[in-house]
DNA sequence: CGATGTCTTGAACCACCTCAAGCCCGGTGG
DNA sequence: CCACCGGGCTTGAGGTGGTTCAAGACATCG
């Protein structure tokens, strides 16, 4: 309901990727083969209030209310789509695109769930060392990328330190950013 | 109902992105929310055989049989499971440890909806070319790599030529392979 | 019999990683 | 108040995993 969390999965020696990042209005965990275990988890980037399900209730809701259940598909489906263009972002664009293709679309995911005028900045609470968890890359790396950025005009950024502070991002000129990432607006549509 | 396919993304520039391999039993396409184009698209391995459904006859359907509804969600959420799982693959692990866990997925994705004996080998009709899009390598190192895993008498492979021939692997020492690639076998759970 | 597409291998290159050092800042304890 | 510490940011230098370029082999197809 409110606060950034993220879901994450960590392999057997330690390395972390990042899978989604959860804003206001997200869904996670539902997992209606209550059989099989998740192997992923999540963690809050702030301070979060959530709003939570016993699984068996809820799938008796849903059951009782169809249209709830197809709402219910429609919110997986869209994730997946999201899902699915994180892979086309890791598996197929360099380092900078990366990056780029990242701030812009919680950018403007923040941006639909709470109205931040085009050209503003956002909260956006992460650390490098997360941002390239979540493309694939080293925080170093993710670091130089980011001065390059800057030193373009193309954004500012200013660093979260850890316990809840800060983290701001602004998008200085969105669309040559988005040019650059091969970034499409439509993927972060409103989940309605 | 018969037959791989696989869906894909072509970024602007030309460069492709194999999302998701659809075996028999897979649903594909489903996205609720009528507005929006999908950006990716299907296209078959094999000849294959499919039962089309109007989406709006879908939708209604779904509706009126709520159970129906919920396995629609079960559905998206396993395979958004799966999503998941691959941006891990992408993201986090070496080329060789890439090219092995797809090779496993595939197998027990192909064993559990076909009773194949273990070791046994399967019917595996890609280039690799499109595994190389599959895991964000190039085909020139998707090669070196299944090298490497045949000399390591870990697998065998033998190619697929493009029009409906042939392409079979069989895993030699799935339990050394699983190791070596950190492949976890629920990740493949039949969707029942 | 040439054309096409894939597999295969070598050699050179480069994008990104690893290692290492220094900085800044907020928090903590003396 | 200051010394210290930890966590994140920043930058440099060197190494490497994977790419790019190039060439050849082998099958199938018309």
């Amino acid at each position: 309901m409110d606060g950034w969390a993220y879901l994450y999965e960590i392999l057997e020696d330690g390395r972390r990727q990042i899978l989604d990042f959860s804003l206001p209005g997200a869904l996670i965990g539902f997992q209606p083969h209550a059989a099989s275990e998740l192997t992923y988890s999540a963690q809050a980037l702030t301070s979060i209030s959530v709003c939570s399900f016993s699984r068996k209730r809820f799938n008796d809701f849903a059951r009782t209310y169809p249209e709830m259940a197809l709402r219910l598909a429609s919110i997986a489906a869209r994730d997946q789509y999201l899902a699915f263009h994180h892979l086309s972002n890791i598996g197929r664009r360099t380092a900078r695109e990366r990056v780029a293709n990242l701030l812009l679309e919680l950018f403007y995911r923040a941006r639909v769930q709470s109205d931040v005028a085009p050209g503003d900045s956002i909260d956006m609470p992460l650390t490098q060392e997360q941002i390239g968890d979540a493309v694939g890359l080293t925080n170093i790396h993710v670091n130089r990328m980011l001065r390059d950025l800057r030193l373009a005009g193309l954004l500012e950024i200013i660093p979260a330190v850890p316990p809840n502070r800060g983290g701001t991002l602004r998008i200085l000129d969105p669309d040559r950013l988005a040019e650059e990432a091969g970034f499409v607006e439509d993927v972060v549509l409103d989940e309605n």
